[in-house]
DNA sequence: AACATTGATGTACAAATGAACAACGCGAGC
DNA sequence: GCTCGCGTTGTTCATTTGTACATCAATGTT
C-alpha cells in the first residue's frame, strides 16, 4: 500500500463517510494531525477534487472577477437582454431590491441618494415590517420636490414600504455659495441628519454622469452648462452623491464641492456597505471611475456593463 | 438572482477562494450560520460535488466495504496474483509490516501469537529503534522451540528488529490437563506475562484452521486427530490464539480450552487493536468466522479472500 | 378566532479543524 | 566527525464549524 493508497483511504472515509479526522485517526492508528495533513495532500495531489455546478444563466464567475479586481465586496449582474431603458431600470431595481431583502435585518440605518435607478429600486422593494429601520437622506433635494426621483421622495417611499423611520434633509442639494451651505449646516436638523447619514450601516447610491442629457442637467438647471464643462474639463466621468470623480477614481477638485449639501466622499467611504446601482445608460468609464474611487462596496449593474469592465 | 445563484456564489467563495464562512457572511451581508446552512444545501442540491480519484490498482472500496460489513477498524488487501504459497506469505508479511510501521509509535505493548504468516510479517518488518516497545508472547510455545514459527521465536525476532523488550511465556501452548495449566499460571512469571499480554495496545495474530495438514497438526502432534475431529464436529472453522470459533464466530466449547496457555478470548477482545494476518490457504469460512467472532479489529488478507468474503 | 405546527432564524455552545511552534531525526556538506 | 538545514512529527492554541436550543413568524386546523 503506497502513501497514495492511504491518502485515498482517508479521503474516502472523510469525504464519503463523513467521519471526523479524529475518528479516522483512531481507526487507522495514526495521529489526528497526520490525518489532517494527509487530507491536505489529498487536495494538492488531486486525489480529491471539488467541483461546482454552475446554475444556468448565472454570471457568478464574472461577478467574482470584477469584485476581486476592484477589491469590493460583491458584484451583482442582471440579465442582459434589456433592450430599452425601462426594462433595464426594472431589472436593476429588482436586483437591488432583492439584495436589500438579503442584507437588511431590521435594525440598520440606511442612507439614500437620488435618481431614477434608485426610484426603480424602491419601487420593487418588497414590503417589510421593520419599525426600527432608519432611512436617511444623504443628499439635499434636487429638482422639483414632486418628482419621484427626488431624494426626499425616495426616503419617504422607502420608509413607507419598510415601516421604518425616515430622516429628511430639508435643504437643497446644491446651494449658491459656501456661505449658504455653512449656514444650512449650522441648522441642527440638517447637521444631525447628515451626521446620522454618515453613520449608516448601508447606503444605496446611484451613479451620475456629467452629460448634457443627464437628470442633473434636465431638472431646472441644477448645474449650469458652464459648471458642467468645467467638471468635464477637470476629468470628471461620474458622481456619487454629487461627489465627482475621474476615470481613475480620483475626486475632482472643483468649487461646486463647497456648494453641495450632502455626505462628503470621506464619510461615504466610512459607510461599511455602499451599494451602487447603475447600468446601461451610464458610460463604462463612469462605473470604472466609481469602482476606482473606493466609494462603493457593492456594485449592481447589467451584464453588458460588467463585461465591458473586464474587457478593456 | 435565485437562491441557487446565491448558493453557487457562496460555494465558489468557500471552496475555490478558501474564504471562511464568516468572511463570506460579512461580504454578502448575511449571518454566518446562514452561510453554513447554504453550504449544506450546496451539497444536497448537488451544486458542489466532491469526487475522489482512486489510485491505480487500489482495493480501498472493497476494503471499506468489508470493514463496514463486519464493523471493524480496517481491512487491508494485498495484491492478488500470488500464485504460490510463498509469494502470498511474502505479500501478507509485507503488508502487515507496512501496517506495523504505520501504527507503532514506540511506546506500545504488542502481543503476538505464532504461525507462518506472522513469521513472514516479522521477516519483513523494517528496523526500528524503540527501546520502550514491549513485545509479549500471548500464547505458549507450540512445536519445537527451534522452529521459526514458534511464538517465542517470533517475539525474540520482533524485539531484535525493533530494539524493544521481549516478554516470553515460558510454557507450552497446550498442556495435558487443567491442573497443569493452573499450576503454570500460578507461576508469577507466566501469570504476569499473560496479564501484560492482555493489556497490550496492539496484537498481531494469525488465523489457524483445524485441518489435517495444518501447522497445528504437523508440529509433533500438538493436537490429536481425535481432538481435531471433535473440534470440527463442534463446528470449529478456525482459531485465533487457539481459541476456536465456528463460522458464526461463536466460540466452540471444548475441553481443550482448559488446556491452552494463552490469552482468553475475552481478553483478546479487550485489546484495542487486534490485527489478524491470514490469507490464501486459510478457507473462506475461517476468515468469516474470525470476523464474526469480534476478536479482531483489523484484517490483512489477500484480494481474492476479500472478494470471497463479500460475494457469498 | 384560538391554537398547534412547520419552517426559518439567530444564539450559545461544543466539537472539529488548522496554524504556529518546538523537538527530533536524518542526511548533506564542510 | 561535526554541524547545518531540511523535513517530519506531535503539542498547544486559536479559529472555524456544526449542533442544540429558543424564538418568531407564517400557515393551516379545529
Amino acid at each position: 500500500m503506497t502513501e497514495s493508497d492511504l491518502i485515498y483511504k482517508i479521503a474516502s472515509l472523510y469525504f464519503e463517510d463523513n467521519q471526523t479526522q479524529q475518528e479516522i485517526a483512531n481507526r487507522m492508528g495514526i495521529s489526528r494531525i497526520k490525518v489532517s495533513r494527509l487530507l491536505q495532500q489529498a487536495r494538492t495531489r488531486g486525489i480529491v477534487e471539488i467541483s461546482l455546478k454552475k446554475p444556468q444563466g448565472n454570471f457568478a464567475d464574472l461577478e467574482k472577477k470584477i469584485a476581486k479586481q476592484w477589491n469590493i465586496k460583491e458584484v451583482i449582474l442582471t440579465d442582459s437582454g434589456a433592450d430599452d431603458e425601462k426594462e433595464l431600470l426594472l431589472q436593476l431595481g429588482k436586483a437591488a431590491a432583492e439584495y436589500a431583502g438579503r442584507v437588511i435585518g431590521g435594525n440598520e440605518t440606511i442612507s439614500l441618494t437620488w435618481g431614477r435607478t434608485l426610484s426603480s429600486f424602491i419601487q420593487n422593494l418588497p414590503g417589510m415590517d421593520f419599525p426600527k429601520l432608519k432611512i436617511v437622506q444623504m443628499l439635499g433635494g434636487l429638482g422639483s420636490p414632486e418628482a419621484d426621483v427626488h431624494s426626499s421622495d425616495l426616503v419617504r417611499r422607502f420608509s413607507d414600504k419598510t415601516h421604518g423611520i425616515g430622516r429628511f434633509l430639508s435643504a437643497p442639494g446644491i446651494v449658491t455659495s459656501l456661505a449658504v451651505k455653512d449656514g444650512l449646516l449650522a441648522d441642527p436638523h440638517i447637521g444631525e441628519t447628515l451626521e446620522l447619514a454618515g453613520k449608516a450601516d448601508l447606503a444605496f447610491v446611484g451613479i451620475g454622469n456629467p452629460a448634457e442629457d443627464s437628470l442633473l442637467m434636465s431638472q431646472g438647471n441644477l448645474l449650469s452648462p458652464q459648471t458642467l464643462k468645467e467638471l468635464k474639463d477637470a476629468g470628471a466621468v461620474g458622481d456619487i452623491c454629487l461627489r465627482f470623480f475621474d476615470e481613475e477614481g480620483t475626486l475632482v477638485g472643483h468649487p461646486i464641492n463647497d456648494r453641495v449639501i450632502g455626505l462628503s466622499a470621506e464619510r461615504i467611504r466610512n459607510i461599511p456597505r455602499v451599494v451602487a446601482v447603475a447600468g446601461g445608460q451610464v458610460k463604462k468609464r463612469t462605473i470604472k471611475g466609481a469602482l476606482n474611487s473606493g466609494l462603493i462596496d457593492v456594485l449592481i449593474t447589467d451584464y453588458e456593463s460588467g463585461r465591458m469592465l473586464v474587457k478593456g
